[in-house]
DNA sequence: TCGCATAATAAGTCTATACTTAATGGGCCG
DNA sequence: CGGCCCATTAAGTATAGACTTATTATGCGA
């Protein structure tokens, strides 16, 4: 009833052959390549194996898939770059230096009106405002500057003293959405202090924005210390 | 979508429920959850559509999956930000502006000794030199300063004149790996009047060096216009 | 000729089944 | 008691077949 039990072609290999001949531009860029069905005979397996490499590679940006289109090669293959948001003390630990924390702020604030309208806020709305600074070994490694919707992490219900509020809302508030942004800022007076370097230094700056279904969790902003790099590999 | 003549749990409802269930903590963070055959039972559909189903909110970063191990919840659950990486040109497009190009320096010169380790060539190595510009309507938006591999990508068969190392790379030579890192820099002197801004203005640097298989492709550093921002979305 | 209904098509998905593979844990032997 | 081997387990994967759905192409009528 079925083929040999052990000729089996894999979806990896199908991939690899696949990804060979757009590399090789045996499939071109902006070609429609074969159907399903007719790589699967060429190549000797079921079409469902076919299809979970292409959707595959379809996924990684090399294809573009539509139903009754066929499947054709990317033009410009969109290249993504994945970074994992890692909790503060772990990106320290790993890079082998002894994580510290401290609490500076911790208080409700009203939030700028800015910020209010990002959030979904009422302007005048106010919010749990929370600094805390991360360090390595014993130099400043991030400062962060924290709003947080009161009704989801009231401050009697999470206490921010001993470890930081990053690592209380991964565990405690599930998000389901938000938004992320990195550019580069000058450090002022403030900053510089307490990250302990220059005024005017140029620093990384990360703002997040993070949602459940319902209402905004949190919106924070990490500064790392100059010298910052946010690494990662283009696979 | 759920059709009652078409009675079929699809894999997205299934995940849907999975997901439900790990928010809900009815599955709490490290806990074992139950077996494919046996949600698939529950929910009335082939173990396969359970498994496609585990097998995206394992890629997603809810659940560890082992073999024999069983699945469970992934105790701090690591969000991922995906970047796409743009070609320039349809960066500036998209926010509306037109889209400058000017062609600076393209010409060989000896790699700095850093990047030549980087780059796996020995030391003294010349390669192909080009820097950019690339404008938003009037005002500059992104440096870029590239070395590229000569043997690649010789003078006479790209001519950058016109449009930029970025899109003819992208057509002409597919890479296989790479990496890439996100910094803040302040401007000296020559990226200023480059950048037209103000020496000392913190700027948002991206790194890139690419690969194919064999060898060193290009590396490239583009540096942004203060006020750069780098934004995406969480899911 | 234009516009719309319809047929054709290729990917998307579900199912049932069977086999493979990586761990795990227990039992046996030294 | 310790260590190794093997049975067991749960996920991983392959397959054939059938059905769904988005999209394109076509042909008919106004």
């Amino acid at each position: 009833m079925s083929g040999p039990a052990t000729a089996s072609v894999t979806w990896q290999s199908v991939r690899a052959e696949a990804l060979r001949r757009i590399r090789t531009r045996e499939w071109p860029p902006g070609a429609l390549i074969p159907k399903e069905a007719e790589i699967a005979e060429e190549l000797g397996c079921a079409r469902a194996t076919v299809n979970r490499a292409l959707r595959d590679l379809a996924e990684a940006g090399y294809l573009d898939r539509r139903r009754k289109g066929g499947t054709r090669v990317t033009e410009t293959p969109v290249r993504r770059a994945v970074f994992d948001i890692a909790i503060i003390r772990h990106e320290v630990e790993q890079s082998g230096a002894s994580y510290g924390y401290a609490l500076l702020v911790d208080r409700m604030e009203r939030l700028p009106e800015d910020l209010a309208a990002l959030l979904d806020q009422p302007p005048g709305t106010r919010w749990r405002r929370v600094i805390a600074l991360h360090s390595a070994g014993k130099r400043p490694f991030c400062l962060e500057d924290r709003w947080l919707n009161p009704v989801l992490v009231p401050q009697k219900r999470a206490d921010f003293t001993a470890s930081s509020a990053n690592e209380w809302l991964v565990r405690n508030v599930p998000f389901t959405g938000g938004e992320l942004s990195f550019q580069a800022r000058k450090a002022d007076t403030a900053l510089a202090s307490r990250l302990g370097c220059a005024r005017g230094n140029a620093v990384f700056a990360v703002e997040r924005i993070t949602r459940t279904d319902d209402a905004a969790v949190t919106a924070v902003t990490l500064t790392y210390a100059p010298g910052y790099r946010l690494t990662t590999t283009l696979g």
